[in-house]
DNA sequence: GACAGTGTGTACTGAGTGGTACACACTACA
DNA sequence: TGTAGTGTGTACCACTCAGTACACACTGTC
């Protein structure tokens, strides 16, 4: 899982270095604040993936879902831990619930409750 | 934070040992598998709250959700946040547009998905 | 052949996590 | 007066986290 971490960001970060060629291993540690040689050895899954700050930062350098690349790093966001620890009864139970439930009737819940129907 | 959870840990396990006098700390210590001194010492908030493995020991000790102790804790469950890792976007969205809805509509939801509405 | 830019190997570190081990002082009670 | 049980103070520890610092080898190019 860690390790899917790594060459999923070493992919995503080749691809945009062939069109855009500012996103070497260097330039990237640079603008997300971490050492060449350290990042390089997070995309080769030889260190566990960096902190949240530094994933979200990344994500947002690969224009990427920062929710996805936490996950494949096997975090889940502070904020939406925050969510859930205010009312923790609650939010158990519902995601227990909504574990066995198909992708597309979490979609319709979604959008039904964006949508205000509730 | 860590604090509150302290305090109501102890208070629970004080007012148990008030009524069936087989929860000292040296006695739910022992059970739930740490040192006396330890639990002590996370009942007066000197040290943080103990491992998800042995809080989630200390909820069934002292009859508790194990849910609520652990946000107390400032944790998530790590079987919740391994449900939200599996669908990161789409749980990300739905979390982050509960947050704002009342206890009432969300207690609505969770009872809607597990009538099996969905 | 000097130089810039590429990725990488090696060595190290300061802070935090999650506790253990053991001694101590106090109270109850037989 | 011993002894059993109560909570606590002190000292310590292995491990992980989240990286830094710096040198190295290779490639292109001027």
């Amino acid at each position: 899982m860690a390790r899917d971490f790594g060459t999923y960001v070493r992919r995503r970060r080749e691809a945009l270095q062939a069109t855009r060629d500012d996103c070497s291993v260097r330039q990237v540690a640079q603008r997300i604040g971490v050492e060449p040689s350290y990042l390089s050895k997070v995309e080769r899954g030889e260190t566990p993936p960096p902190s949240e700050a530094r994933i979200v930062a990344l994500a947002q350098e690969l224009d990427e879902d920062p929710d996805v690349l936490l996950a494949l790093a096997g975090k889940v966001s502070s904020d939406l831990q925050a969510v859930i620890r205010r009312r923790p009864e609650l939010f158990a139970t519902l995601i227990r619930e909504l574990k066995r439930l198909p992708d597309h009737a979490v979609l319709r819940l979604v959008r039904e409750v964006r949508d205000g129907h509730w």
